[in-house]
DNA sequence: CAGCGTCGTTGTGCTGGCTCAACCTCTGGA
DNA sequence: TCCAGAGGTTGAGCCAGCACAACGACGCTG
């Protein structure tokens, strides 16, 4: 691998305000890592020694259950701190690090963070900045999980990433790491059967593309409306798919409108949308 | 209201480590105000000015969806910093913060955030260890209402309150502020009528003894075996007693213990256990 | 190119817990 | 003492999404 250098280091916000001395001393001091997917950073439980910085790449932060489930808590983008016990008075890793794709990790040891801290302008600043927009993003998990249907979980999760790791293709906008249904099943508290109907529907719908360990959104504003629960197509029209008439025709599929979870909050009406099956 | 005096603040975490005139000078750039219960300290998407201190009582953090569902985030007690914006970078709140008993909570301008951060040894470390423990809370939370059933996540929900506040009463713990059925459907993403069935079922069971806007578990230790799904009781007991022999009898309920949300993952398995209905 | 492991699709049946609905019980105010 | 409103209980029915199952497609490796 190359040796990171101190330019991309420079464009990263906890670094940004550093000049090229303080960038090349602080990135004498770094171990550098390069990891391919799947690689573990750290282990939850793990004694937490050194603090982390994703140069490049995307980590997932997971936690396991008992049963062998895991929950993916968190997607980092490349330029963020994560793992950083060090500045939060826990003693051990919370979550599990995993490499999404291919990633470049610098980290240094604990007795640093104070450092950095001082001697480094905006540094813990932008740090806890990121960490704040962190708990911001858990806490809109939770309220997900807490108020909407399956369907527009999987659709805000997707739109997360999109603004987080987003990357333009021809035809729209693809995740900018690898993810497989089960990934998306881990985030969103459901399965993998859930998911891929989901994603083929969509798919079948236009909104979608959709691969082996890949998802293009077509039409990121549809999907803004099927997150809020604005706009949910019934069922139908899968069925009408199967079972209905030959492909190409054009029939009427009925879209129920609703606020989810509490359908009669806001009174539901249904209008008529032509789709070409 | 009495004022607020250094003795009491000094027992504090983020002001343990200092002395009487240093509490005094952080006490009189304070604004202290008394609240009861149901009181706004502040309101979702409110520009941040201050960051507060609960010097005691218990504060709320909650979030409104547009269909006016309310989902509690966190349960503050008495002793921690909240509506840190300042600390975060975040310039509007992102929760609402409501009483959720009687409060004392103190308010300083975020001009005075990075002076006590500098000049107040611990500070600074103290409120982001603080900080630290809700992200984990959160996490958790996350990880049940992914893998637990209802049940389960509310007897998480019950525990956890009871860790954080509890207080001990003649025959159990209680917790150590007023809440509601609704509140606790709310703190675990369901329904009223569940909890107040599940409530109701662990009472006859003699595992809780609840009133009015007030829990107190009676066996901790059970309770915990239910909030890890290794002892669900089947709904049978329930059955039994409604339609079943007289009370007073003996009878064999089923209790089948599984891991939840994946029964078969671990073997399931089941065991004979002799209850008085 | 056969064998295998990972990833994805899709049909079927079942159920936990939600919605709807009705009623009860406190508590405080007039 | 009566009333209103908040909080709590309980029954009935229904359905979103899960478990189960079987199969298809892709990409490694020897």
């Amino acid at each position: 691998m190359n040796m990171p250098d101190e330019i991309q280091l420079g464009r990263t916000p906890p670094f940004c305000r550093l000049g090229p001395q303080q960038l090349r001393a602080i990135l004498d001091l770094a171990t550098a890592e390069s990891l391919s997917v799947g690689a573990v950073v750290f282990d939850e439980g793990q004694p937490a020694r050194r603090f982390h910085f994703l140069l490049s790449g995307h980590i997932r932060l997971l936690r396991m259950t008992a049963d062998g489930d895991q929950i993916i808590l968190l997607h980092i983008p490349g330029g963020q701190m994560f793992g950083i016990g060090a500045a939060l008075g826990q003693h051990s890793h919370q979550t599990t690090a995993v490499a999404a794709g291919t990633c470049v990790v610098l980290s240094w040891p604990n007795a640093l963070w104070p450092v950095f801290s001082v001697q480094y302008d905006g540094f813990a600043a932008e740090t806890f900045r990121a960490f704040g927009a962190r708990t911001i993003e858990m806490s809109n998990r939770i309220v997900e999980m807490s108020t909407k249907l399956v369907e527009q979980r999987i659709a805000c999760a997707l739109l997360r990433m999109l603004a987080q790791s987003g990357r333009k293709v021809p035809g729209g906008i693809a995740i900018g790491f690898p993810i497989t249904r089960q990934n998306i099943a881990d985030l969103t508290g459901t399965t993998l059967h859930t998911v891929s109907r989901l994603v083929s529907r969509w798919e079948k719908q236009g909104m979608v593309e959709s691969a082996r360990c890949s998802i293009v959104v077509k039409d990121p504003h549809r999907m803004m409306l099927v997150s809020g629960g604005e706009a949910r197509i019934a069922p139908d029209a899968l069925t009408l798919r199967a079972k209905g008439p030959p492909h190409g025709d054009s029939v009427v599929v009925k879209a129920v409108c609703r606020s989810q979870r509490n359908p009669a909050a806001s009174s539901p009406y249904s209008r008529q949308a032509s789709v070409t099956v």
